[in-house]
DNA sequence: CCTAGTTTCTAGGCAACGTCTAGTTCGAGA
DNA sequence: TCTCGAACTAGACGTTGCCTAGAAACTAGG
């Protein structure tokens, strides 16, 4: 019979896999730090030692969030099989499914904190628009935008895509509904 | 000198737009039915004659905020004197607006709670999309829209708005750029 | 191997919050 | 005028986030 080391070990990362299953379940209100402990069986104190404040665990689930946003898409990238349209296609499939699955933890990674957002954030955040940015790029040179500013259709792309994930992650419209969505943007930014 | 009535009389009103000041102040964080009570100088429990929870309070003030936007929106549309481009413009231009001001009441009013919500609040959401649906349907018989099916069009139109008022709302992007979005985004939907 | 220093975790305490309940005050209708 | 329900008070309970002192365990440098 092993018995309970002092040291976890690997705490950090077991609450945050557990932060992100309590997310899915219960959403926001449903994550409190104590019983985070409790399920990882360490004291009520012990996740300090890893995030100061309840905010900073926030931060880290959306870091992973986005980080996790970010290897989707440039993993579509990275796939140079299909034509661009279908590439965009599957990025914002991508996206749908992520804010059907992981609703709250979407809404944690774009609700502004008061002020400004840790360096680890930001960075993976960044991660994500320059992956869009990149296929923006080479879509424009291939010709296949219907558009001319590129920094703008980036923009204009991230917001189509975080609008229809708005949208069905809010229950307005199903997942169904938010595919053709995506077809019917796509058809309007992408000719091939 | 007027003594304190027992009865507060406007109690419920008072507390709503108090919320919502917090809400803008401080997000949703920082409302709290106890400091809530205390500005509006009643005891602790008074708040509860009124809202049994605290997401009883979130989904009240979520109502308030899609009966404002439907407001603004069902104003532009009477307003006949500018042609259709121009009133698209001028909705989502109130959209970003409010994701400006008002963020985090957006982010209630955009978060699906667990299960159902309630009929008032449900109610009032209907009330803006079908007037955006309204403005979309007189459009399409004017011919003046580039898509085809009204109702992925009224969705497209409200995705789009959202997103760019997501990413406004989230400091994603300013809310120039956001004016900027709009301009691109109803170039490509609606032509004149 | 051992020891000093640092990280990780425990345990206890504090203020604040949401929620519940019993009882009080007020107003409106029979 | 009486009664009854709505609005409000006051006190309590459990839970939470956060703070702190100290114990335990890992990690280097000698």
């Amino acid at each position: 019979m092993t018995q309970k080391p002092f040291h976890h070990g690997n705490l950090r990362a077991v609450l945050l896999d557990q932060a992100e299953q309590t997310l899915r379940e219960g959403g926001i209100d449903a994550l409190s730090l104590r019983e985070l402990a409790r399920k990882a069986g360490v004291s009520h104190g012990a996740p300090r030692s890893h995030f100061i404040d309840r905010q900073s665990l926030l931060d880290a689930l959306a870091e992973r969030g986005f980080n996790r946003l970010a290897d989707d898409v440039e993993a579509v990238i990275a796939s140079d099989a299909e034509g661009y349209k279908q590439r965009f296609r599957a990025i914002a499939i991508s996206y749908v499914r992520f804010a059907v699955t992981d609703a709250a933890l979407l809404d944690l990674m774009f609700t502004a904190k008061n002020g400004d957002a840790p360096e680890g954030l930001h960075a993976a955040s960044g991660r994500l628009f320059a992956a869009i940015g990149d296929l923006i790029e080479r879509s424009t040179e291939a010709g296949v935008l219907k558009a001319q500013d590129p920094y703008r259709l980036q923009l204009l792309f991230a917001a189509v895509m975080q609008g229809i994930a708005s949208l069905v992650s809010a229950r307005r419209i199903s997942a169904e509904d938010g595919d053709s969505l995506i077809d019917d943007a796509i058809s309007l930014l992408v000719h091939e």
